[in-house]
DNA sequence: TCGCAATAGTTGTATATACAACTATTGACA
DNA sequence: TGTCAATAGTTGTATATACAACTATTGCGA
């Protein structure tokens, strides 16, 4: 049995989130100043400033300079999702995971396309197909139209050979990314894929990935809405 | 035009993480230990440690203590979906909102809801139907049960004059969430208060909130997928 | 060569201090 | 009474310092 020392601005932002669990402190109210609660825990402004500092980051309270600190309306927390990898999600629930590469060719880009891309009509990207498998089942069918600027020169020189994983990890990690979720009815090709039939839901998440330089790839992950669902679990 | 003033550790952020965009840092590549840094910007250790710091927080790097601080990779970044409530996402569209109760009553749970709110069968929960409008067509169809024992005193007095607002403030800031997304179809019900035909996809999002004491609500929100969906825009 | 203790280097926590920047109140003056 | 400057209080930034906790390497001894 180990005892765990506990650092000192835990014991503190453990005190602040009961007071205002137990309804003591309302929405809105004011906290204690950094001082404070300095002097009231015997430590130095800056502990206890740090305190304040996490469960400010963490939605809980709010901080004006000049003002002072004050505990946050509910209004001001969103609810995030998490969309994560559907390899990792499968390997989660203890099931089998494979993946099957059905296209890997370079297209001209159509009009919408070259707007979703930010290229101009005619100009080359990659174009790639993958089928995932949960336990031999068809699961998730990946679109991934890639701007071969913007891929490190090693992924290009050898583009035949470029892995789905390779992909993912071409992107830099200093990126932005713009993630749509849709429900829809895929076109005839998808569901032959996927061996559903034309009325199945099916949750579609587009994600396009910037870099500085540009859009760098814009991914179409279809699957359907009876076997795959995103999910979260958060602490506010 | 007046001159802003940046803060040191904000020019030590920006440099690192131009050397990481530049590719001059790969992942899993050292970074400079604070002291280092320190020395090179000529500022305090608690400053190049700040700037460290918060960009661990952003997940651009990974630290561990004794080893060092390390150029976080791609995969270790997670995607994030923000669930909007309904009514700013419209308004956001510059359109109008309007929303309609439907139903209200008290219900005893089935089996079913009994699991997902974590009572026994038979227990009394709070039904709430709220129809949701952009520019009078419906769009939203929001269905909540709500455990009245973790509701406040003067909610549950009045019972049948709450507020889907007032559902929402009355769940207490330091709560739980957990948020599953789905495509589905919606059931006969659902289809005639939204307009739309039984094939039409529909995303659903199915929300629990707890609180310390145990389930506060089930809520499930109802939406065709050509109407609504959800969107992010992150910066890693 | 193997095992292990010593050690240098790094991050984590904590303190004391100083000044800057901002807010809200107080109080004097017109 | 109304306006505005002074002021007290609060958060933001920055420094210097000390020690704790942990990691990886170095080098000694068997």
């Amino acid at each position: 049995m180990t005892q765990v020392k506990t650092a000192k601005f835990t014991i503190i932002k453990d005190h602040i989130c009961k007071m205002i669990e137990s309804g003591e402190w309302l929405q809105h109210s004011k906290v204690p100043s950094e001082n404070v609660l300095a002097e009231q825990f015997s430590v130095s402004r800056m502990t206890a400033r740090r305190a304040l500092q996490e469960l400010t980051e963490q939605g809980l309270l709010v901080r004006t300079q000049g003002a002072g600190t004050f505990v946050a309306t509910f209004k001001s927390q969103s609810s995030l999702l998490e969309i994560r990898n559907i390899a990792d999600e499968i390997q989660d629930r203890g099931h089998q995971h494979h993946a099957q590469q059905i296209e890997l060719i370079a297209v001209d880009v159509n009009h919408e396309l070259a707007i979703l891309l930010g290229l101009k009509e005619g100009e080359n990207v990659y174009y790639s197909e993958v089928l995932h498998f949960e336990n031999n089942e068809p699961i998730q069918l990946e679109q991934r139209y890639v701007n071969p600027k913007l891929v490190p020169d090693y992924l290009q020189q050898n583009f035949a050979d470029i892995t789905p994983h390779e992909y993912l990890s071409s992107e830099a990690p200093l990126t932005e990314a713009t993630n749509e979720v849709e429900a829809v009815l895929a076109n005839h090709e998808t569901c032959s894929h996927l061996l559903i039939d034309s009325t199945t839901p099916c949750l579609q998440v587009k994600r396009r990935t910037w870099s500085s330089k540009g859009v760098v790839s814009l991914a179409i992950l279809t699957a359907p809405g009876d076997k795959y669902r995103l999910g979260s679990h958060l602490v506010f």
